[in-house]
RNA sequence: GCCGGUGUGGUGAAAUUGGUAUACACGCUAGUUUUAGGAACUAGUGCUUUCGGGCGUGGGGGUUCGAGUCCCUCCACCGGCACCA
């Protein structure tokens, strides 16, 4: 028989499926579905390893599941929307979407080499308009239900790229995008109402757990950062208002020496009038106001902060307390502004002794009593409220929630939650994005354009700014338009929508993506949602993955969805290491796929990728690693060639065959062996790297098996060889699917035996097993026995055994623990 | 600081329920074959040893007949959050 010859075989299956749309799906409510999803890769030119490991784990788990019988989806598309486009564009004198659809052209060229079963015909671009249409379609409907709304605010901004940014896309105080420092700046824009749906967020995330990596599901839970506490009012003194406060610690109120502003604080400059800080207050605000937030909101950040010359009363104590601002206490979260207890908060602590403002303990500590004089450390663990009234004594959660329950009944406060999270900024200063449908309108104010004007369109003939500024806002003939309501020339909206909206719900777009009347078809959403394994980087922990759950609560809400989350079960790979660091482009440890397949062909890539680490774990590229697998398939092919003639016209061996040659059941029990490893390794763990393994065993154990055939005289070995020749080829095939298909189609088999193989509990057993014999815990023979043989037997042949004899005479024998097929282990003294 | 993760041969890694530590692969060594290189095949490969054995899963301690696995503690590295009241 011919070489393996990875490239002729490949191009061969890929032409085939390619031809017979093999992987087409459709909705069939007889069967059981499976969604298998990968995160949709951005066109940036060429695909690199990081999408090659992606695609092939999803690929290998969607093979798997449709050899089970499921009826499996699996679609690709392209998050095709975004800023490098424009920058390309720029620098090459092209257009966003010219440069973004060669790219698709490439990519998928690239991802099809690698054999990979997609549904090509579901296969969506996020920029063209019949995709983007219904993002425009979803916001006119958040507008309606009051989840996207205007707000003039405190945005970040990133220069280099001329845009607004949300807070999950600020990473240490930078663009997640183009690593420059982001700045703050008062602009109007849209905003989600993500803030409202915190709480479901949340308990979404417990219903996720064991279902998504834990590390995912805490990213988040920290994101959205719930915390219970109280807020509570403060009289101004000589005044009917009151500032509020919000606190975790409502135990500490009898110890909260005075307060603390947001210098952004309404009241900051408000109470300051007419006492002699005026001045003092208005330098110090407009200082704080230059310093950059970053610096400013960092721990090391130097506390600073004045008196405002005014008072309020602490409602507990009625004792007059002096209200300070200072550059640590930030307006955006809880009230903006707080109470301060020095002797259990270190922060407060340490602004007291700065300003020499007073200490006093409220929560007594377990060991030593604290000196207010003197300490320098916050006790700020639970303990019993002492100097505290009626309420001395009280401990922990108890102390707090007396202390809310007479607050609220007192009328001055209440027990409350608080979130950290911020509500989505979706407005983006960008050409290549969706455009928001709404048009500014002098008398009617914000005017939404009507469903059936929709979509609103890109402008194709659009020139990109020198500085890579939107030509949407001085593109007239994109502006200029009639208001929908009054008729009245007015002006569009030229900001467009952040990228992320395109990804919050293209996997729900999967689901029917020709449909021409809405988003998607409810029944074959409801049919294909969820996603029953997605699987992407761990880059997306807090991003694409919060927005997603919170566009499908929203799309529940809104009745077009039904499933409770949109990501049943989360794999987050690893990323791709080569000379120990992530390879990219600037880092020139980039090893291209192309030449990869070129040289050993996909399966080879796939077997490597899978094989080098499990999945979850970064993978550390080895060309020596990647000739390994390129030897183990040639292994496959060379056997399978020794035998095919022999198995082509043999039946497997069944239920009923048998056999008294020791070697054919022994390579029967490594058959069904094998099937067990790898079906358990595949679909318990996701384990595929000991799933390969595994199949490498069962080839070794066949050359071994060979060998010893051709020492012996001829026997009829054809059903055992098919039967296992059938099971590697079915278990390697969802790994390398075309060398699979080719040694199926040389045994002839027909569709139904494409089918996943299951094995035969009793034909993994042996006959004879191997017992290891310890004393004392220490292994000190090894010893063969019939598979039958009852405990007692065993233990009377372990005591006997020369080798054990020799550690156990003249010793007590204290003890014998059995553990059947296992071990014997003897206790001596 | 808080939360989460990781730590096993020369290397990537395995050990699924507390039961033979290092499966599988890479590399290396020797051999067969080959004009050579390469490839393929065979054997060996944790450390140590007085050849009985002893030691060995980041360090220390504990529970147990038995610990890579459970508990305590410390160290190193990686990731996330962080003046969040």
């Amino acid at each position: 028989m011919n070489p393996y010859e990875p490239n002729y075989i490949e191009a061969k299956w890929q032409a085939y499926w390619e031809k017979n749309k093999t992987f087409k799906v459709e909705r069939d409510s007889s069967k059981k579905k499976f969604y298998l999803l990968e995160m949709f890769p951005y066109p940036s030119g060429r695909i690199h390893m990081g999408h090659v490991r992606n695609y092939t784990i999803g690929d290998t788990l969607a093979r798997f599941k449709r050899m089970k019988g499921f009826n499996v989806i699996h679609p690709l598309g392209w998050d095709a929307f975004g800023m490098p486009a424009e920058n390309a564009a720029i620098k090459n004198n092209t257009h966003p979407a010219e440069w973004t659809f060669e790219n698709i052209r490439t990519m998928r060229e690239q991802i099809k080499r690698l054999g990979l079963s997609y549904d090509w015909d579901r296969e969506i671009a996020t920029c063209h308009p019949g995709y983007y249409k219904w993002n425009q379609w979803l916001f006119l409907k958040f507008l309606e239900k009051g989840i996207a709304y205007r707000k003039n605010s405190t945005i970040n901004w990133c220069e280099a790229c001329q845009t607004v940014l949300a807070n999950e896309q600020v990473v240490d105080g930078c663009c997640w995008r183009c690593d420059n420092e982001v700045l703050q700046k008062q602009q109007e824009g849209w905003f989600f109402k993500i803030t409202d749906y915190a709480d479901r967020l949340l308990k979404g995330c417990k219903s996720l757990a064991g279902k998504w990596p834990e590390q995912v599901l805490t990213m988040q839970t920290n994101w959205i950062g719930k915390s219970y506490g109280a807020e509570v009012d403060f009289k101004i003194k000589d005044s009917d208002e009151a500032i509020k406060v919000f606190t975790t610690r409502p135990d500490t109120l009898y110890g909260a020496m005075f307060m603390v502003l947001a210098p952004e604080h309404p009241f900051t400059i408000k109470l300051s009038r007419g006492t002699e800080q005026e001045s003092a207050i208005d330098s110090f605000v407009k200082k704080v106001n230059l310093q950059d937030t970053i610096a400013r909101t960092s721990e090391t950040g130097e506390k600073e902060g004045i008196f405002t010359g005014a008072y309020a009363t602490n409602p507990l104590t009625g004792e007059s307390v002096p209200v300070w601002t200072a550059n640590f206490v930030l307006m955006d979260y809880g009230t903006g502004a707080i109470m301060s207890v020095p002797a259990h908060d270190q922060r407060d602590l340490d602004f007291a002794r700065k300003y020499n403002l007073p200490v006093r303990v409220v929560i007594e500590t377990k060991g030593e009593a604290l000196d207010e004089k003197n300490m320098t450390q916050a006790y700020n663990a639970d303990g019993a409220m002492i100097h505290s009234d009626s309420f001395d004594g009280l401990i922990g959660q108890e102390a707090r929630s007396k202390v809310c329950e007479y607050l609220e009944k007192e009328g001055i406060g209440k027990a409350t939650v608080n979130f950290r999270l911020r509500d989505w900024g979706v407005s983006r200063q960008r050409y290549w994005g969706t455009p928001i449908p709404v048009v500014h309108c002098d008398n009617c104010g914000i005017v939404p354009v009507g469903y059936d004007q929709l979509p609103v369109e890109l402008p194709l003939d659009a020139q990109l700014g020198e500085k890579g500024q939107s030509p949407l806002h001085t593109l007239e003939s994109f502006y200029k338009t009639p208001c929908p309501k009054c008729k009245a020339p007015a002006k569009r909206e030229t900001d467009t929508l952040d990228t992320f909206f395109c990804s919050s719900w293209y996997f729900d777009r999967y689901t029917s993506p020709r449909q021409e009347d809405k988003p998607f078809d409810p029944e074959d959403n409801g049919y294909w949602m969820p996603v029953d394994q997605y699987v992407g980087g761990i880059e997306h922990a807090i991003l694409h993955l919060l927005y997603s759950r919170f566009f499908n609560l929203v799309l529940n809400d809104l009745e077009l969805t039904k499933a409770k989350e949109p990501f049943d079960h989360l794999l987050t790979q690893g990323m791709v290491i080569k000379d120990g660091a992530k390879m990219s482009k600037s880092k020139g440890n980039v090893v291209d796929p192309d030449e990869i397949i070129k040289t050993y062909g996909a399966d080879t890539a796939r077997v490597f990728i899978l094989f080098a680490a499990p999945p979850v774990k970064d993978l550390e590229w080895s060309e020596q690693g990647v000739e390994g697998c390129y030897r183990f398939l040639k292994r496959v092919w060379r056997i399978f060639s020794d035998f095919v003639d022999e198995a082509k016209t043999a039946t497997p061996a069944g239920e009923n065959f048998s056999t008294s040659v020791k070697e054919l059941k022994e390579l029967r029990r490594m058959t069904h062996i094998t099937i067990r490893r790898v079906t358990e390794d595949i679909e318990k763990r996701m384990q595929f790297n000991t799933a390969i393994a595994a199949i490498m065993e069962l080839v070794n154990h066949l050359y071994h098996f060979k060998e010893w055939k051709e020492s012996q005289d001829p026997i009829d070995s054809a059903p055992v060889i098919r039967e296992s020749l059938e099971a590697l080829i079915l278990t390697v095939s969802p790994f390398a699917p075309h060398i699979a298909e080719e040694m199926a189609t040389l045994l002839n088999f027909s569709e139904p035996d494409k089918s996943w193989p299951l094995y035969n509990e009793a034909l993994t057993q042996t006959d004879e097993i191997l017992i290891v014999l310890q004393v004392n815990g220490k292994v000190r023979q090894k010893l063969k026995i019939e598979a039958g043989m009852s405990d007692e037997d065993l233990k009377s042949l372990a005591l006997i055994d020369p080798k054990i004899l020799e550690w156990t005479q003249d010793k007590e024998i204290k003890k014998v623990i059995i553990v059947p097929k296992k071990l014997v282990n003897i206790v001596v003294k």
